[in-house]
DNA sequence: TACCTTTCGTGAAGTCGTTCACAACGAAAG
DNA sequence: CTTTCGTTGTGAACGACTTCACGAAAGGTA
């Protein structure tokens, strides 16, 4: 529907070489996929199934190669997809054209895991800044990433390109944090709080809600399994 | 399948059962509304309109009137629904009629981030019980939870009513720890880690995946924000 | 070369959840 | 008592994503 033939489309910006609208349930599939396709080549496998591929994410081979071809990218038959180059593919949509970065604000507990998980794991999307109120984290280098105080946020994202926001504060300073974040620039956050952020249309915000997840979970544990799924 | 109109279901745990099928994302939802109604209730307000708890939980007033027809309760056109009603329906569906707990594995920062969130706020589904390696922090009690051995799971999830496992180590001992856990009785699992757990099909598995949820924001934050949700 | 097997690409059909739109209703005001 | 306003309950329309099903193509094999 984007780009070419049927017209509907009203706000067509149409800018860089990604012409594609995709939803949101598949940019999370997209990633899933890449990561456990970094994980195949990583083990010295080059060629992937749809099959394959969709085992390792849980999801149905039909719904992987549709995913494939809404992102045109074609295998062949008898060899299946090429891995190196499907995930090529996804970073080009995925990421971003230039260096684009995450400011995390609250080093407490949840601040520490992200931290620590993603320093390892993540070459594209970097922390490259963290913030807290406590006196004794500022200034120290934690996984990698220089803590700084509160009052210098400004400041320092004013000196990067960041433009995602975490916000894992208490659940009182959430609106504060994500108000200053905007005004800083940013134009994405992820929302640990159990709170509705109040935020400009043009903003994105994804929450996590573990104590709805971990219900959620407690429920189905108890009823039929259904089907297990994200 | 649940208990129908036939007299002669088997067990038949209490009244009112729930003889209602819920969709997956309305579960969440009801979790969502649930806290927002404790809160609402908190603050000494007793009615409350659909579209006023739509705008705290992000909903549409519609989706919020589809919900509470699902599950069977009534407002009041000119005074809304009942808060402290609702919130007893709601728990009625969601919650155990027997005690129900959760069991953490994995002591780290996210574990303990878990701890210290849910230690304050989580009233029904009391983590009844943490797991680690570490020498160090067996036996000592965090946030209110005793932190055992792994080799003592089997013997403590024996003598307690756990029936939920969070999977909080890191991603290499994952398949171990759910094996053991699901062998040990749990019937469901929050799994941080990004490997997809092999359960047998009476068991839930919820990922919550947080480099996927990052990316899909610094995605969302690129292009047009869409509508943001969850 | 001819055949056989397996997987891809994709139009079409199906499924499921969300949103619309409106009648019925209660409360309050005149 | 009657009118007016705003909200609920709900059938029906809508839309989006998922799954099905099948023709075509590419290796492998004899």
């Amino acid at each position: 529907m984007t780009g070419s033939a049927t017209s509907s489309s009203a706000v067509e910006p149409v800018r860089t070489a990604a012409p594609i609208e995709i939803p949101v349930r598949m940019v999370e599939r997209l990633s899933a996929y890449r990561r456990q396709l970094r994980r195949w080549v990583a083990e010295g496998r080059t060629r992937i199934y749809s099959h394959e591929l969709g085992a390792l994410v849980g999801g149905t081979p039909a719904q992987v190669r549709r995913d494939l071809m809404t992102i045109g990218y074609t295998g062949s038959p008898a060899r299946g997809y090429e891995a190196t180059g499907l995930i090529e593919r996804i970073s080009q949509l995925l990421d971003a054209p230039t260096r684009q970065g995450v400011a995390l604000v609250g080093v407490g507990y949840l601040g520490r895991a992200i931290l620590n998980y993603f320093s390892k794991t993540h070459p594209d999307l970097p922390i490259l800044a963290a913030f807290d109120v406590a006196p004794e984290k500022i200034g120290r280098v934690l996984d990698g990433c220089r803590c700084y105080a509160m009052t210098e946020l400004e400041a320092v994202l004013g000196t990067q390109p960041v433009t995602v926001g975490i916000v894992a504060v208490p659940v009182e300073a959430a609106q504060g944090v994500a108000d200053r974040l905007i005004q800083a620039g940013v134009r994405g956050l992820l929302n640990f709080t159990p709170t509705r952020l109040r935020v400009p249309p043009e903003v994105y915000v994804e929450d996590v809600d573990i104590a709805v997840s971990l219900e959620k979970v407690a429920f189905f544990a108890r009823h039929g399994a259904g089907s297990d799924e994200e």
